[in-house]
DNA sequence: ACTGTGCATTCATCTAGATGAAGAAATTGC
DNA sequence: GCAATTTCTTCATCTAGATGAATGCACAGT
């Protein structure tokens, strides 16, 4: 299997740049029909909701790609921000770029899969927001992302979690104390 | 562009199956690769959590793919129950037949982008899980499917929601009063 | 036609998590 | 190195929504 950063650099004049640690990459409200990939570095996506409070769609460590899809497919203009929790350097790659149709068949199949993939997670993410209380959020999230507690600080973790910083807190008090 | 009925028939021996309503196309635990395309009808896919409560993951009314992706890409059994509302005509469908290798290019495209546009919906799905209050997603949902309420009873969008049905019915009643 | 089952509503109570404030520890910038 | 900002925790309150129970309705099946 492929490397996705191959295949990028094969279908797109590959734009790679460097970012600081909180420069934005993308506002709500703008027209966008990029999307990154990140080299190296961590990024996220988040909204900020009509109470001025933020809520991180994802993470996006080396490896990951991270855009605003709904935007993107829609025409609408941007929901998310993007911006960096790390010093990051970024491939930057336009709409559908991964599917055009004079790519080879074999990559355009390569990238369907890691699209269906992440379809895969979305399913579970929805499952576990919908049913799950917020310590066994918690719990999936460090078994799923094992690296990302010690990049990230915590409160970025409880409004991925779609909880409070308290209430994560508190979470971790009770589990601390309870073994 | 074509209809992905008649993609499916060009690339799949096409398993048309009909079902009576609450009849059980997946039941948790099974080993599958199998999703369904709504021929006519309406199925949904949905888990029970640990206290035997139901959470509908989505809803699947004519010309739609219903299926538990999560468990078919990372070959785990099903997570998700898929049943139908009504009675239905089904066409059955494996794995990667949408994305075989020795599929003519330009189909594949096209269910990338089927793929794709799927993606935008489900990550508004996650944000409005995230962030918006019950009221919200609820008027979302009624924007979102105007048909479904009339197909379908209240407490199966309550726990489309994510809440009971009587949180569904009390905000309905709030609605009501205020206009 | 009646009987049971499923459905929606309302109410009284309970609880997970939100809110707001305050303090201590750790990081960051100059 | 020191001030300023971030981060994490704790606590006292508050609230959206859960839970459980009761009522009335609308059917579906025999």
């Amino acid at each position: 299997m492929e490397k996705i950063e191959d295949i990028l650099k094969k279908i797109t004049p590959t734009k790679t740049k460097n970012f600081k640690k909180r420069e934005v990459l993308q506002q709500k409200g703008a027209i966008t029909t990029q999307s990154f990939y990140v080299k190296k570095g961590l990024l996220r996506s988040y909204i900020i909701d009509s109470k001025g409070k933020e809520h991180i769609y994802m993470f996006a460590p080396e490896g990951w790609i991270i855009g605003d899809i709904e935007a993107i497919e829609f025409d609408e203009p941007a929901a998310l921000y993007i911006d960096c929790l790390e010093d990051s350097e970024v491939i930057m790659f336009d709409k559908d770029c991964l599917f055009k149709a004079d790519l080879p068949k074999d990559i355009i199949v390569e990238n369907s899969k890691i699209l269906y993939r992440r379809m895969g997670k979305l399913q579970r993410r929805v499952l576990m927001l919908l049913s799950a209380p917020a310590i066994d959020r918690y719990t999936y999230f460090l078994k799923t992302y094992p690296d990302l507690p010690h990049r990230i600080p915590q409160h970025m973790i409880a409004t991925y979690l779609g909880i409070t910083p308290q209430a994560l807190s508190t979470i971790r008090g009770k589990i601390a104390r309870s073994k």
